[in-house]
DNA sequence: CGTGGCCTTGAATAACCTCAATTAAGGTGG
DNA sequence: CCACCTTAATTGAGGTTATTCAAGGCCACG
């Protein structure tokens, strides 16, 4: 299962990548391998190729290009077909806060909604593809469909969560436990995409790391090295293997012994 | 309109919280006067009478208590009527995160959706009463009026834009500029309420405060007095007088002059 | 009037940041 | 294919901010 992206996400040079893109870009929903990701499950035949229609388009958006930024008119969800996206906001005086990393399966725009525009920034980390999925269609069938009601209501519950652990995070861990937390989500989220559970090639720089754990570069690359000497963890640029997974849930939660 | 919460909110001794207590316990939305902060607006007289069965109950929690706590099987969503909550999260070893303080009109209880259990903890800062909204119910009227539906995604979508707020003062604010950040946020949501734009009386502590902003009591209190010896605030314990609203923002965001 | 909880304040310490220099990697054009 | 250039990551030294530990004050409540 998703040996397509694993495939994708090993081999970067664009020959490769065009050759997955061919292979996975099925038009529906119902035909894509991370419907299980996007989607509510238990549906028929008949129902799913209704549901297929909350997808309008598709966009494919390069490294570093914007899918949206802070201001812009919100009309759409979007889901993350292929590639990886960090969203950030900013004060005026030009500090950046990163408030998340995205991946394949993934919604982002949610901020959207509030206001109708949107508040953040989502910066493509890698070249990526994502579902364009109107807000209007989704609400549409979210009255028709109570399971694709509940799952959009979901997946605004688990952003809603997933900050309040972030705010934990920030507000009451230490340097190491955060960079310790951050390598194990990155790696369960990984690892139910079908990727290694110890390995993995991370998609942002230091200082985006830093941004996100509200730390400065230098002290999440102190705290890499750090794991590194201590054997926990293999380090070489942006590549990282977890060597021993069990200390650093030790780190990230001292009560927690294996 | 909502001077009976002024009077409310300033007295708090029990013979007056009931007398307004009485004076408020209206049966529905309809006849609320938070109607404007919990529902959509622009229902005509018949949709509204069917938007009430939205609100099952009243529940009232003395101050101290718990609305939910985490592990607790998740139903309803609440709305305050009348009091103080905090939300807070915690970690096994025994320390605590302040995800956010709730006022009247709020809603609480959106961490549980996802996993139809609660994922933090909801405790009183002071006698407080909510409306008990089954989320069936919620659900199954949103079906049906989409204005509500908007509504309801609204209200999941600010809280997420709050928490990236949030987010963006533990990871790149210094102590006194979350201080200044927090006051100037409590203050005009009190002031949307219909309360002073320049006074209030805190209903945490200062190690509540702390564990929201990603500092500790003593941090908060040298902050809250220096404030006071710079003259922008008044403090005297949990009384605050904001006497100079502007160099109050001009700390929390040294680009804004005025 | 005494007690306990909360708040304030001071001094010493630790954690993280800043600044700076060095090394490694990736991209580009000859 | 290699040298060069640019960007990212690492590492060290010193400074700053917030924390820790400790003592004393204020206030509400019995």
């Amino acid at each position: 299962m998703l040996t397509g992206y694993d495939v994708y996400w090993q081999n970067m040079n664009p020959e490769t990548m065009t050759e997955v893109s061919v292979a996975t870009l099925k038009v529906a929903c119902s035909g894509c391998n991370l419907r299980e990701l996007c989607m509510p499950v238990g549906f028929n035949t008949e129902d799913m190729q209704k549901l297929d229609t909350v997808v309008a388009t598709r966009r494919r958006i390069k490294q570093g290009d914007l899918l949206f930024s802070n201001g812009d008119s919100f009309t759409s969800l979007f889901a993350i077909r292929t590639g990886f996206f960090k969203t950030c906001v900013s004060t005026i005086d030009g500090r950046e806060q990163v408030t998340g990393f995205q991946m394949a399966g993934e919604i982002i725009g949610l901020d959207g909604i509030v206001s109708d525009h949107h508040s953040c920034n989502a910066v493509a980390l890698e070249d990526s593809d994502v579902c364009v999925m109107p807000f209007s269609n989704v609400e549409e069938l979210s009255r028709e469909f109570p399971v694709l009601q509940r799952h959009v209501h979901k997946i605004m519950s688990r952003e809603i969560v997933r900050e309040n652990s972030v705010m934990m995070l920030l507000g009451n861990m230490r340097a190491e436990e955060r960079l310790a937390a951050f390598l194990l989500n990155l790696v369960q989220r990984l690892h139910a995409r079908g990727f290694s559970q110890s390995e993995l090639t991370l998609r942002m720089s230091r200082e985006e790391i830093g941004s996100y754990l509200g730390m400065k570069l230098e002290t999440v690359s102190r705290a890499f090295s750090k794991f590194g000497d201590e054997g926990i963890i293999e380090v070489k640029q942006r590549y990282v293997k977890i060597v021993k997974p069990d200390l650093l849930k030790k780190i990230f939660n001292p009560e927690t012994c294996i």
